[in-house]
DNA sequence: CGCGCGATTGAGTAATTTCAAATCTAGTGG
DNA sequence: CCACTAGATTTGAAATTACTCAATCGCGCG
């Protein structure tokens, strides 16, 4: 389970056995069944996700009730609500699952600590957080720029495992259209 | 000019004075004139830009000629094509200034010598970066969530500074509705 | 005074939404 | 193996929203 976040890491920035084992200590782990919520609106939220596998959703539910989903997570991809972590404040997120999920779990405290102790995990995760920022840039233009069914396309292309994995109306409520303007377009 | 750069980066860290000078060392000063281009599509990109003084946009211009504001940027900001920044590959976007600017310029081997050199900056930069994905992430719930209407007034709260700065139609390009309907709303 | 840019208004058109109903599909229990 | 059900998807039709194109207005500056 802990080689999947061993390998993530190891992208970036090359690990000793003992580095790896250290960093790993500051882990927990989770599992939860399909539907279940890892976090719901207004929870503190503990920590920062790393999916080791399974399935997730992040959304935001607005005043009329609809849910728009804000990130999808599946294997390697880390998800919790970012602005409620990293500001130690209650989430204006959910996120729950879509598949039965396996996590392992870092603590803002934790992360803190090792990025203070590991200068290179403190690089990994600027990195990280840059490649993050450039893929929400490049959704931000998207949706600028782009209708329903070329937006659609895009994310076929960018992610063409998702399509197996979760119903269209989810990918609708992420493409921000209802389901049957998406119905329509395919 | 680069007692801007010193408050900026000791709102999150401390600095001593030989450190904020080292620091300052790996910058160069760049000054251009309203309309100007900082980045033009197809540069390679050299530099983030810290903005000193004055007001850019970054844009992205589709097949039918029209431009998307992906960004703007005035004093305290940085701005770059980061896609073509970090990736040292050629500009999707273009920035150009809206008012007279000055900046202040890190390119990418000076960024990456100084966070590896002082721990604390590379501590800057993450979460610098970690705070500028929360706020994409907002603007992405803001598109998905929000009419234009409400969007509008979003923004006009987050920075009413800007409203006296740039033309409406500027606005309307950034929050993705026409001018004239922009103009309908409001 | 007149030019030019930005903002506004009007009218027709295109795209998307909403609401309702029909259809399809996978999983369950008999 | 079949019938049944819940969830997902599709389709239709009317209503809404936003867009485009064109014309007009308003204001600051030379």
């Amino acid at each position: 389970m802990s080689l999947a976040l061993r390998q993530h890491f190891e992208k970036m920035i090359p690990l000793s056995d003992q580095e790896f084992d250290y960093l790993l200590s500051h882990f927990t782990t989770k599992k939860l069944r399909k539907h279940q919520f890892l976090v719901q609106e207004g929870d503190f939220v503990m920590n920062d996700y790393f999916v080791v596998k399974g399935l997730l959703k992040a959304y935001h539910t607005d005043q009329e009730g609809k849910d728009h989903i804000l990130q999808f997570a599946m294997e390697d991809w880390w998800i919790t609500d970012y602005q409620a972590y990293f500001s130690q404040s209650p989430a204006s997120l959910t996120i729950d699952c879509v598949e039965e999920v396996e996590l392992l779990c870092l603590s803002l405290q934790n992360r803190d600590k090792i990025c203070a102790e590991l200068h290179k995990i403190e690089n990994f995760f600027r990195r990280k957080s840059n490649s993050g920022y450039i893929a929400l840039q490049r959704r931000i233009l998207s949706l600028l720029n782009s209708n329903a069914k070329e937006r659609y396309e895009q994310l076929l292309q960018q992610y063409p495992g998702l399509f197996q994995r979760v119903p269209k109306t989810l990918i609708a409520s992420y493409l921000g259209v209802s389901r049957e303007t998406l119905s329509r377009l395919v």
